[in-house]
DNA sequence: CAAATATAACTAAATATTTAGTTTAAACTA
DNA sequence: TAGTTTAAACTAAATATTTAGTTATATTTG
């Protein structure tokens, strides 16, 4: 699957953010310096022809929404790393990260009870 | 903290892979078509630039070796996933790849049984 | 020491990415 | 409907990345 570049990345997660968009709403989240609306339209057409985005059109102009599932992408992304870093093992990855950043073995116990707990209303 | 490209972190995974080596070595690992040997001399000169390589002499020729550890950079590039797409939270970022890909909560239990068996060590 | 060889440094060119100006088309308004 | 406005399409240029050729340098070997 396709990689975002940075500028792109930035407009998906705008985006997935609103849900759609047009060009004007886009520029909008950004901060100061804003981009100019042509680069904004530009890098949102590239999105188009990689088919991460769609449009409709709505008067005047075109309003804008992901294609692809921010989980689909956060997931992809997270196995790249998990591949590339952790030899593919989820157990690897977990554990490095959580002595490295000293992250309490009860945050772990706190995700198992609220999977179980949904695994239970199943 | 510096971001790798595609063709800087092939490199630098190679170096991390075989903790040092000169350039003949780490085309090497290349599997067909292997670059050309100026291709991944650049790409380690820039390296070298970026300060994520250093070298030491030998011989006629420069060993190099990585000067970031790899576990430093995984870190920092979940720490950027967990930012960009889970606000941040650890929590978030396991349940959601726990659910995503049906990964057994067993296997959660067993991180934890692990962590805490060294955590008495201490 | 001179020739051959191996390697790094320098340079360049192809490609990808980012940014934005100009032109064109559509639709709103007076 | 003609002029004005707004946004998209087209185009271009700056920058970053990737790839590799050429040249310079150092080491080995005969």
């Amino acid at each position: 699957m396709k990689q975002l570049t940075k500028a792109e990345e930035e407009i998906m997660q705008i985006l997935w953010d609103l849900g759609e968009a047009n060009v004007a709403s886009i520029i909008n989240k950004f901060s100061e310096p804003k981009p100019a609306f042509t680069t904004v339209s530009t890098i949102v057409r590239i999105l188009e022809s990689k088919d991460f985005v769609g449009y409709r059109k709505e008067g005047r102009g075109h309003i804008y929404f992901s294609k692809i599932e921010k989980e689909t992408y956060s997931n992809q992304s997270l196995h790249k790393l998990m591949d590339g870093y952790f030899q593919g093992s989820f157990q690897s990855m977990v554990s490095f990260f959580v002595r490295k950043n000293d992250i309490a073995t009860k945050d772990l116990e706190e995700i198992l009870e609220k999977i179980n707990k949904n695994e239970d209303k199943k």
